[in-house]
DNA sequence: AAGATCATGTAAATCGTTACATGATTGT
DNA sequence: ACAATCATGTAACGATTTACATGATCTT
């Protein structure tokens, strides 16, 4: 019934980052901070919440305040501690990948040349999207000056890097296929 | 039984390339070029090659030669080559990304900065590792002209683009860390 | 009063990986 | 003969996503 391994250990850090929380706001939070490389859904969120408290690795804050919504907020215990530490000090595995527009790519000479260019270029919009919200972000967060904010600017940054990279490759391909159409047609 | 989707497309896209495969000969083939960015095993390449066939999108060859091992090759039909085509001018879906290195650098505050310079130490060495095979490959892709080897090296070009921007990013982030290594110190 | 969003969950479907299982053929 | 690898598959498990379901609370 219950979730584990990965989701367990993304739930628990967020956990530990965010000192106590619901399975509501630990995905908000997840949604303005990880999203980018690790998501969850609230159908993987409560049942793995459940799972830890069973496991004895978080527990249910009692609420101070009587007019909070009724809603559950957990918190890590002692072992949850331990097993999250365990966890961050083992080397992180290389996950599988998968890449729908490389693979259409691939196959490209399948199709006329104008569908690879298409797909480049709708890729290159939403990635310039992404990169002015991810900008911004990091405007916010180097007003801040703590080790966890360090932390979340060298991943958000992993991410920058990576699309602007991805916007010169989509900017050379495209750049290829034109020139390689140009050849064809004569 | 059979599966499904994303990975009926891989297969039947790898097939329209070699014209004619056995899956074993399928998997090879994806080991040398798309297992960067698309990997399919055994267990999903069989029961789908079965589900193709049943759909008449692929049919089996009959082998020309008698001295041939005992193997199932399969080619695409003209409903098969349809459906591919249908798929390819879709505009491809963005796929969700895991990134356990990430995350666990997202949680970095929780155990020592050194556990996460050496995550990222390992990580760049691997990185190099790749680099340079992706290198090799693509020195001799670029022999050939055809346009099929333009699209192979443009998701080739991809890959060596993003460890070029991963190495980068690795390399500022030890520094980073160290740096706040230091300032805690004293 | 209505609509948005807060809040938690279940069930089913999908999907992929790992382990298991078997046997033929080729090269040394 | 033996090892490697060719070649095809099944079964069990693990994990995630989508759809479904429900009701409270806040805002206008």
């Amino acid at each position: 019934m219950a979730k584990s391994s990965k989701s367990q250990f993304a739930i628990l850090g967020m956990l530990a980052i965010l000192k106590k929380s619901s399975g509501y706001d630990l995905k908000k939070h997840m949604e303005s901070s990880t999203q980018y490389f690790w998501k969850e859904t609230f159908s993987s969120i409560y049942p793995v919440l459940e799972d830890l408290e069973k496991q004895k690795l978080i527990v249910k804050v009692k609420k101070p305040t009587q007019n909070d919504r009724k809603r559950n907020i957990y918190k890590l215990t002692p072992e949850g501690h331990n097993t999250l530490k365990n966890w961050l000090i083992q080397p992180p595995e290389d996950m599988q990948l998968r890449n729908e527009l490389l693979l259409k790519l691939f196959f490209g000479a399948i199709v006329p040349i104008e569908v690879s260019i298409e797909h480049l270029k709708k890729q290159k919009k939403e990635l310039k999207n992404k990169l002015s919200t991810y900008q911004k972000i990091k405007n916010k967060l180097s007003e801040n000056h703590s080790l966890e904010s360090l932390y979340s600017l060298i991943t958000l940054d992993h991410g920058i890097r990576h699309i602007l990279t991805s916007i010169e490759w989509c900017d050379n391909a495209i750049k290829e296929l034109k020139s390689a159409e140009q050849q064809t047609i004569k």
